[in-house]
RNA sequence: GGGUGAUUAGCUCAGUUGGCUAGAGCACUUCUCUUACAAAGAAGGGGUCACUGGUUCGAGUCCAGUAUCACCCACCA
């Protein structure tokens, strides 16, 4: 046995070893287990292949792992299945400035072909810089599984989903109102659009009516889209308006006539009540210039400059064109007035410009298609519980979500990412496109040989949400054995991205849910409580904590103190804490391997239980073991942890050890440390495997089996007494203290107690001895000795027990008496409560027996020690 | 405008179907370098569980409302 181990554990110098060591045995893969009890499958959420690892996705693996190797040693055939996503627009922004800045080259220099291999280099670059991160955290998952968005056989299911959403009618390509980041130059999704509260102006802008010298003020925030107003609208209920509908208006600057109209979907409170309507550049009224059959004037174009249809401000920005409209309108007396206003202003997720809604042609997922209800499908699955979802108040926030949710634009124009599987013949035109993952031979309409692939690519998530069945099908029989998988975890931020749209693809492609639990996490916040981000400069590198403190530790301290969904702070100091807890492991496992003949034992035997710590920190154990499966069973790992910590420190390190020492007992501690280390295993794989095998135990740990509990049936008097022991122990340390007796000095106890069968307990030479020397300072134990109460002492009682301290003339009596009387008075407060209750009838008759036995007993135990407390205050004065 | 979460010790947070005097870590006070560990040990102080009502024999926990904060959703131009 190595019985020079440092001091200090420094996991910086076995880490890497041991998950090397993990990789080299095989035992992340699946099919190298030797497993039996049913499986369990997590796959891996793909981080974006373009920058590296950063906290959020650390805690997301963290949990991950956890589960897994607590599964995989319960004898599941575990699969994690490790992946990277393209992420179509962040990489393409992330490469192109990459690209500027290290060769001078914008995108289209490079030309799209080269342009596409050059990210597709990058991003494999990226991905394998990241795989080394995420083995650095711990993950045991299936390397040789590993995928990559654009893989080609996990590319080409979701391009067959695409071609069967296809022919069932739930993909359309439409010229409709769409989201437009100018600056990324390509249509959006819904939900990638997020809203800023900003302060802007609300413009009072006056039409005049044709043939007459009325005119109707109109208000609105965006005065240059006035150039492709094509109607304004009224309630049909405002009162104010109602004799207006029907008659026109001459736009001003444009000069066109336009009606007024009348349309429900008006505010009449906000602004004016009437509306100005361009169709071409507002969402809602893109919807009432549908069901009026108004004309759609774009005057926005893609870069968001004034068209040609804008007149004399063609080519001008959006924001120059506001200016001179405004200047033009103020010259003809037209602009009314203008007042402040905050209004949520579009940007885009990903770089924050402000977006155009513009009408553009684009692909669609109908998610509500007659034939089939993507959402409806989804939602129902969401509604029936047939997910579990952690924290479950997700689920309603889900169903709200699908409720609402309108078609899906999945068309993006950006160079980065899969192109649509659609073609086009040179003489049959766009309207008929042909679907087909290969390129066809010839046009099935003309036999013409000119076909052209469409330019768009998809959004990444259309591929990424089918990430657990396109990543399994393409490995052998895993979709078979594994789909559909038993977790799934992600940060609460991708719950629409995401998890949504993967359990609606999922449904529809393989009439099953993707995953069986959902579980979130929150999101990571600095030590004041902020948003980690790029901007703010408060991220904490995982990598740098690792270095620092272990990957154990940084593990830990992203589980702990936190429920599932809820954000939670982490700084440096609470890592430190858990690096604490690892070195206390460490040194528990090093004073265990430095005893004689120790080694660590699977299985206990009656009759290696010789003392009452033996019983009753074996059936602790039995307890902690029960408690933690019911937890993990709930996907409470925190709080398994917690409970798991509290085993391990005080009431393993703290006192069993301590006894231990006093009396070896090889068979019991290394049974306890055994259980130990498989328990904590899930959570600080790294330490506990290091242990493991200095302990010279050949079978990894990370294959080892979850602990049952002892099954021994006789550990329940010994607890007792043991129980005892600490109780006497506790007290006549507090008791020093509070009479500032120093340690050096040596003092006599008496036990007086009228159960001579406990009493002989406790008399056993090995617990007199135990009680002498656990930083107790005593020196003789007298048992029923009526003289020891007469000297200068303090009295307690323990239960049964009555404890005479004898402390010579170092009483403070007068503290001593305060002391007293406080607890007098507290228990006197606690017993008239308590019997106060129990001579309620309603209480007595309503509440549960156990409930009510419990109480009786607690007041009889509590009214006996209330007596002897009186006594003994008399004798004090 | 709608929704969700939070509010518990000085700080950061746990507290699963309501049940005995509410927990942890850090910080704080006192003592101890006792051969596993000072990244530690021993003892301690500190809380009307945001507020108001309700249900109940019993509420940190359930219900209603209020306040403050955070986040999410949303086509008031």
């Amino acid at each position: 046995m190595n019985k020079e181990l440092p001091k200090i554990y420094e996991p910086q110098k076995v880490e890497d070893e041991i998950y090397a060591r993990w990789e080299k045995s095989g035992c992340f893969n699946p099919d190298n287990l030797q497993n039996t009890v049913g499986t369990h499958c997590n796959v891996l959420p793909p981080p974006n292949a373009n920058g590296e690892l950063h906290i959020g996705h650390a805690s997301g693996y963290t949990i991950m792992d956890i589960f897994g190797r607590y599964a995989r040693m319960n004898g599941k055939k575990t699969l994690l299945l490790p992946g990277k996503d393209h992420a179509g627009i962040q990489t393409q922004v992330v490469f192109e400035k990459k690209l500027q800045a290290e060769e001078g080259l914008s995108r289209q220099e490079v030309g799209r072909g080269e342009f596409y291999k050059k990210t597709y280099a990058f991003c494999l670059d990226r991905a394998n810089y990241m795989r080394s991160q995420e083995k650095k955290i711990g993950i045991s998952a299936d390397w040789s599984r590993e995928k990559f968005t654009l893989d080609p056989d996990v590319l080409k299911t979701a391009l067959e989903t695409f071609v069967k959403m296809h022919e069932d009618g739930l993909i359309y390509k439409g010229k409709r109102i769409i989201n437009w980041c100018p600056r990324c130059a390509t249509a959006l999704s819904d939900v990638e659009v997020h809203h800023k509260d900003t302060p802007g102006k609300l413009y009072f802008i006056k039409y005049p009516l044709e043939n007459s010298e009325e005119f109707i003020t109109v208000a609105t925030t965006r005065p240059e889209t006035m150039l492709g107003d094509t109607a304004v609208a009224v309630n049909p209920k405002d009162k104010r308006y109602a004799k207006l509908v029907g008659k026109n208006i001459i736009l001003p600057l444009q000069n066109t006539i336009i009606p007024v109209i009348a349309d429900q979907r008006i505010d009449l409170s906000f602004g004016t009540g009437a509306v100005k309507i361009t169709p071409a550049h507002d969402p809602l009224d893109w919807e009432i210039g549908k069901d009026h059959n108004l004309t759609e004037i774009q005057i926005i174009d893609e870069k968001a400059l004034i068209t040609e249809f804008g007149g004399k401000y063609a080519g001008l920005t959006v924001h120059e064109a506001r200016e001179a409209v405004l200047k033009d309108l103020e010259k003809l007396h037209l602009l009314e007035k203008i007042e402040e206003l905050s209004h949520a202003v579009s940007i885009c997720e990903r770089c924050k410009t402000i977006l155009e809604p513009l009408t553009s042609s684009q692909w669609f997922i109908n998610v509500d298609a007659k034939t089939y209800s993507l959402k409806n499908e989804a939602r129902k699955v969401v509604e029936n519980a047939q997910i579990e979802i952690f924290p479950n108040n997700f689920q309603k926030v889900l169903i709200d979500w699908f409720d609402n949710m309108r078609d899906w634009c999945i068309s993006r124009q950006i160079w980065w990412g899969p192109q649509f599987p659609v073609w086009y013949c040179e003489t049959c035109g766009v309207e008929k496109y042909i679907v087909s993952l290969e390129k066809p031979k010839a046009c099935p309409h003309c036999n013409g040989t000119k076909l052209t692939q469409d330019e768009n690519t998809f959004d990444t998530w259309f591929t990424s949400n089918q990430w657990p069945y396109t990543t399994l099908k393409a490995h052998g029989n895993d979709y078979e054995d594994f789909y559909p998988t038993d977790m799934m975890i992600m940060g609460r931020d991708l719950l629409f991205f995401w998890a949504a749209r993967m359990i609606m693809l999922g449904i529809y492609k393989t009439g099953e849910a993707p995953f069986k639990n959902l579980f979130f996490t929150g999101l990571g916040l600095d030590k004041e409580g902020h948003k980690f981000s790029k901007s703010r400069g408060n991220g904490i590198d995982p990598l740098l904590m690792i270095d620092k403190f272990g990957a154990d530790a940084l593990r830990m301290s992203l589980i702990m103190d936190s429920a599932p969904g809820q954000d939670s702070r982490l700084y440096e100091e609470k890592i430190e804490t858990f690096r604490n807890f690892a070195n206390k492991l460490w040194n528990i496992s090093r004073f265990c391997l430095s005893q004689e003949n120790f080694k660590l034992v699977e299985n206990i035997e009656n009759e290696d239980v010789k003392t009452p710590a033996d019983a009753w920190i074996i059936s602790k154990l039995d307890a902690t073991i029960t408690e933690i499966n019911k937890l993990f069973a709930g996907k409470q790992i925190a709080m398994a942890a917690d409970v798991l910590k509290t085993f391990t420190w005080n009431d393993f390190a703290d006192w069993y050890v301590e006894t231990n020492k006093l009396e070896k007992n090889q068979a019991v501690l290394g049974y306890v440390l055994d259980k130990i280390l498989r328990l904590w295993h899930p959570f600080m794989p790294f330490i506990t495997e290091h242990i493991w095998e200095l302990a010279q135990i050949e079978k990894m740990l990370i294959i080892s089996a979850w602990p049952k509990i002892s099954n021994l049936s006789t550990l329940e008097i010994g607890k007792n007494n043991f129980e005892m022991i600490q109780n006497i122990i506790t007290t006549v340390r507090n008791v020093r203290t509070e009479n500032k007796i120093e340690l050096g000095k040596k003092i006599t106890i008496c036990l007086n107690c009228e159960n001579v069968s406990l009493l002989d307990a406790l008399k056993s030479a090995f617990q007199e001895d135990l009680i002498k020397r656990l930083k107790t300072g005593i020196e003789t134990i007298k048992y029923n000795e009526a003289g020891a109460e007469l000297e200068s002492s303090v009295k307690r009682t323990l239960g049964e027990i009555d404890l005479h301290i004898h402390l010579a003339n170092a009483i403070d009596t007068d503290k001593e008496k305060e002391k007293i009387t406080k607890e007098i008075e507290n228990i006197e407060k606690f017993v008239s409560g308590l019997t106060e209750r129990l001579s309620n009838e309603t209480f007595v008759s309503k509440a549960p027996a156990q409930v009510i036995s419990q109480q009786k007993e607690t007041l009889a135990k509590k009214q006996a020690e209330l007596i002897e407390l009186k006594k003994h205050l008399a004798t004090l004065s």
